[in-house]
Parts: structure tokens; sequence; C-alpha cells
DNA sequence: GATGAATGAGAATTCATTCAT
DNA sequence: AATGAATGAATTCTCATTCAT
């Protein structure tokens, strides 16, 4: 891979992002390609095809292969994790943001389904070191960021244990409501997804023991 | 194109893997080059280098590239798997035998860091079509069937909740378990990923709420 | 395995056949390379260098190596062929048309010697069950039915014998001529080989024996 | 390709040919493999798997894998074709020994339908150089040399034309039976090769045209 | 900006041949 | 003599990337 791609180029790329929506068409048919075939069986031909261009146009938009996948990340995914940020911040309580990030984090990756397959996917590849998949991380932390600021105000406000090992907890919820994403994405996006935040908000607060043995 | 697949050539197959360690060498040093560069982005040539032989004899021992991912799950996953049983039938209560399974899948994932990041990564890709990894999603099925088993017999036991729908408390536990692996693998494997086992069973008993909470 | 041979990826193979040159080149570069070492003996390498292109182009013409031989029968040869029948309609008698067959075999043969041999060759090959070659078959029958219109002509028209096994009398001229064909080629293309056709003819029609013994 | 085959090593070779059967053993499967995919196409190790022999051995008895093709020649054919001669020398007149010299390589090659696929596939490469195949050209050589002899009888007997240009003849009866087994090969064996025998013949000596013709 | 033909490095796979047992 | 596991050179084919038009 040749990195020829001075800060020009960069540049000329980022304007062009801007004023066409070719930019827009190749990201919407790469997401498409990957979610059906995963990154690495994808060709730029099969991109091209699906956004109507030709495969050469591509590289006007995109600096190589991987500048797709983290575009995908830095735009895509990016603007869908504000929106999450925005939902948890109508919420008053702690329990009704976590319900409200929950709720939107389920609602967005219903709506968009191959974005769902390849963020899923590539986020749990841990071997995406060539990719430079910082962007990645950022996602996933940004994420675990509310969370935490979430469980932080439940625990002022008296409605979350105060005897929680945080980093733990974060995992917890993450990992929940992934797993149930990809339960989702395996089963061909069947049911409705978003009807799973209330049960699943339930869970985590309530946890699945009784009474009898929570107190032991 | 030849089928190269009858009969007499698996079995010829299937007793070199018991009179040579060779076999094991290779699977070994596949899971390693795998873990490290992903399953696409490894060539055979790498690990035939880290297996120390040559090429061509890992033809002898696998049908293709593909074969060797499909090996790891079918002998190295499933018997790290069948260990999980093993261990969730020691406890009595369903807590216990939650706890059981929680901490011996903690503890063989630390054990065989590669076969982890190889596992997470693979399950996580839901374009494996090709490879006719059902024994992926089997393997996965079989994780969560142990989990609905505890389940259900926590709730005979009065220990846990009736008003629960089991499907999702499979996923609830499984993702959670899964992204703390995933956290653990992304560190470096710097901590002891076992000690997570009491909190996580903690948090899936209790939840994350206050009685204040709970009684909503 | 991809298919990679649907309707659009034929149709672009057939529009760029018509638009430029390569395809011919590779083609005969193809013959040539085949003439001299045999299909098998012949990599893509050598005939990508005779061609004067890189390996990968010929992937752009071609589905595949196999596919050379099929386009060789199917565009170079079937128009030898048809040529064959315009030179036979010239002729009035049968045993002018006849001459007409073997004289115009003779002369595109000679003319294009790489296609005789590889011709040759691959005719006498009955292993290619793989290479789906029912065009060589068909191109054989193709002369032979030629043959046998022929013959049927002469004995309308009382210049040919009536008792005579139709079958063999189409393999006693076409093996005949082959063979005279594959002398000239082992030779090493020394000598004229039109000036063969009227010997020839002779010999069919007038055999070798005398008075004394045909009357036997 | 190594040359790596001393006088020695040829020696040792020639006389474990006579001890042991497993030469024979080898030779046979060899020529029935090679009948059924095609000397490319064939490998040592169906060859060995075929003869009841591990790969190794059968470099004790063959240099290689053309050696094996040469040894055809040199020893399967070589003796099929001196039944030939014995044949002819049976006959009186020059048309007795033309009829039983094709009555008898007509029953030799039906009987060892092997033989005569691999005979004349090999026969029509003209690209056989690697292979250092003089020994197909000195068989099909010795063939013609016998047909030159039995015509040049013919003439001095008076029953065959003083016209005719030898080296013609020779090829033209040579192509037309090679061409009749051809079929007979296509065919798949169905009928008896052996009744071609007398047609032929007649073809060869009277021709196909009516007495009309023949004297234009 | 757009195109898509051309490139050639790179990867999987095969298989004749060797050699330690 | 016989074996068959091991080797690694050789080959086909793919596909990201470039660049002339």
């Amino acid at each position: 891979m040749k990195t020829g791609n001075d800060v020009r180029g960069r540049f000329a790329i980022a304007t062009k992002r801007k004023n066409n929506d070719k930019y827009r068409r190749i990201l919407e048919a790469a997401v498409k390609v990957f979610a059906e075939q995963g990154f690495h069986q994808s060709t730029i031909a099969q991109i091209a095809k699906e956004a109507g261009v030709a495969d050469g146009t591509i590289y006007l938009y995109f600096k190589n292969k991987d500048d797709i996948l983290i575009q995908f990340y830095q735009y895509k995914t990016r603007q869908v994790f504000q929106r999450f940020r925005k939902e948890v911040e109508k919420g008053d309580s702690a329990v009704e943001k976590l319900r409200n990030l929950i709720r939107s984090h389920l609602q967005e990756f219903q709506n968009d389904r191959n974005m769902a397959i390849v963020y899923q996917a590539e986020t749990h590849q841990n071997q995406n070191r060539r990719l430079a998949l910082e962007h990645i991380k950022d996602m996933s932390k940004m994420y675990r960021d509310i969370i935490s600021e979430v469980v932080e105000q439940g625990q002022d406000e008296g409605s979350m244990r105060k005897d929680l090992y945080l980093g733990l907890v974060k995992r917890f919820i993450n990992g929940a409501v992934d797993e149930v994403i990809n339960s989702w994405i395996h089963s061909g996006g069947k049911y409705d997804l978003v009807s799973m935040a209330d049960p699943l908000v339930d869970l985590f607060i309530r946890g699945i023991g009784t009474e009898n043995v929570r107190r032991q």
C-alpha cells in the first residue's frame, strides 16, 4: 500500500466531500457491500458497481479501501453516536437517561441494518491494527463514557448502587446491548428491536434474581 | 475442479491427526497467526513459518485455509465448551451453576488468549456464509442453551424471577461476558480475567439499581 | 468460489472483444505458445509475455486458461471451417467438391501453422472432458458432415460407389487428410502442403490397387 | 527436473524391471490413469493408488513421470508393433499382408483400449519435445515402414499401382486407420473394431470412385 | 472530474520428487 | 525394497490501485 497521499491530496478530498453527493453514494454502497460480504471479501469493483460509478472514481473520494471503513466510522457512525447523547440529555433521572440511550441505540441500528452489521463485525475485530482504527475504539469509548456518566448520576441520585465497579458495569451494559443487536441481525431483522429496550433496562436495574437471592 | 475430499482422503487426514503432533502444531500456529492478524490477513505462508513446516505440509492436514478455522471450532473450541458443561454440573443451586459457568468461561479464555481472540472475532462476523461456519453458531448456541437451563432451574428453585423473557436473558448474559472478555483482550491481557466472575454474577443477579428503583 | 461469469460479465467481455485488438493479440499469442509447448505446458505468464500484456490482462478477456482454448475453437477454428464450406460450394461435381474441400483444408492449415498444430493436438485428446470441448467435437463433426454430403452427391451422380459404408468413408478421408497435415507439421512445414491435395483425392477416388486387384 | 540419474541408477532400474512384477503393475496402472485423465492431468499419487503401491515406490522403477510414458512406448507399444510384423509375414500377397496388418492393428487396440487411448493422444501431441519422445516417432515410423514394404511388394506383384507417391500412401493408410480407431474410442468402444478391417482395405485398394470417374 | 483498461504483486493450492525410517 | 510424510517450486487467478483518455 503506497502512502502517496500528501496533505494537499487530503485537502482536495475533504473539499470534494462537501460538494458532491457521490461521496455519500459511495459510502452507502460500501456499507451495503461490507454488510453483505464482510470487509475483506468486498471488492472495490463491487462497491463501484453498487454505487453506480467507475472503480477509479472511488479513489477521488477515498484514499484507499481501508479509508472507506475509516470514513464509515468517522462520519456515519459518529453522527449516530452524537444522536445518542442528545437522547440521553432528554431524560431527567439516570434510569430515564439509560433507557433513552438504549432505546435510541436500538432504534438507530434498526433503522440502518447495514450499518449495524458492519459496526458489529468490525468492532469485534481485534486485529484491525492495519486499519489504524482508533476511530472504532473511540466510538465504543464514547458510548461507554455516556454509560459511566449516567451511572454516576444514578449513584448521586440514590437510584443506583454505590458498590459498583464502574469499569465492569460499562462492559456489562455495552456487551448485553450489543449481543441483543447481534441476535437481531442474525435473525434477519425479523422482529422489532426497539421493543427490547424496556426489558433490557429492567434487567440492568433489577437483575434476574429474586429478593431471596439478592439478599444472600 | 477436483473435489479432493472423498471419504478416503478425509480418513487419511483423520488418521494422521492422531498419529502426529504436526496437526496440533499447525493448528496452534494458525490460531496464533489468526489472533495476530485476523483470518483474512493471515497467509498460509505465515502459518507454515510459525509452525515450522513447509507451506505444502499444511495441506496434508487441512483441506484448505477455511478448513483450519473450521477445525479450530470443531476441535479446539468444542473441547473448551464441553468443560463449561462439566463445571456447571459441579454446582448445586442455579446461582452456583451460573457462577461456575462464567468462571470457567473466563478461566479458559484467559488460559488461551489466542483462542479467545479468534473466537471473539469470528463469532461476530455475520458474513461467514462461505465458511459454512455452522460450527460457530453451534458453539454460541450451546453456550446459551446452558444459560437457559440454569435460569430455568433458578426459576424452579425460586432464586430467579419468573417474569423473564428467556431469549433476552440468554443474550444479556452472553453479551456481557463476551464484552468483558473483549475488554480484557484489548487491554493486552493485563489483569486477572477470572476475578471478574463474581462481580459479573452479582450484576446479573442483583442488577445495578437500588431497592428504591427496583420497586418503581 | 465466485461464479464470476454472470451475464453482465460475459457481455463486458464480448464488448471488449470487438473494440479492442488485445483480444486478438492474446488469442494469437496463446495459440503460438500452445503450438510450441502444448496446452498444459503453457503458462499464462508465457502467453502474457508473448502478447506483450500483463498476466492479469488476460483475465479481462478470458475467463480462465481453459477458456482461451475454448475461444480458439469457437472463433478461430469455426471461421476456418466455414470457409471450407464456401469452397465446397464452388465445385459442381462431387469430385470437384471433395477436391476443393481438401485443398482449402490444406491451404488454411498451411497458412496458419500454429492453428494447425493446436487443432491436431487437441482434437486427438480424448480426455478433454474438463474443457467442455464440445466445440472440438462439433468442429470435426461439421467437417465429416460435409464429406457425407459430398459423397452422397457423388453416389447420386454415379461418380461414387453406392456400396459404401458412409460412416467409414468419413473417417477414412478425415483421418488421411489429418495425417498428411500431421506429417507436414512434424517435418517442420518444409514442403508445400497444398500440393498434396490432388494426389490425395486421387487415392480416395481410385485407391491404390490396380485393375487386377480391384476386380478380385 | 533434475538429471541426477547416472548410469548406475539406470542399470539398477533395468535389473529390477525383470525381477519384479511391480514394474508391470505400475505401468498398467499408469496407462489406465493416463487413458482416463490424460498424461498431464494424471498424478503420481493416482498412479500409485491404482497400482496399490506407495508414491515413492514408483521412483524405484521409473526415473520420473515422463519416464513412465517413455517406458510405455518402449516396452508396451513396441511389443504390440512387433506382433504386427509377425501378422504381416503370415500373408503371401501384398493385399493379404495389408489386410493382416490392419486387422491385427485394430485387434490389438481393441484388446487394450487404455493403450489405444494413450497411444492416439500422445502420438498427436507435436509438442512432446520435453519428453524426448523419439520413441513415439519410432513407433509410427516402424508402422509406416511396414506399409511401405507391403506397397512395394504389391507394385512388384502388379497388384498395386506403380504411379504412387509412397510417402503419401503411408500417411493415407496410417491416418485412415488411426481415425477409425479414434472414432471407436470416442464411441466408447461400443462396436467391433476388427470388423472394420475388410471395408477399410477395400477402400484403400479400390477407392471410392466408380469406373467412370477413375478413368477420368 | 470521471472513466475503466491495464497492471503486477501477492496468495492459495498442487504435485513431482526426495529421503528418513 | 518399500513407504508416505514432507518439501517448496511453480502456477493460476484476484484485485487494489494507477493513469491515459
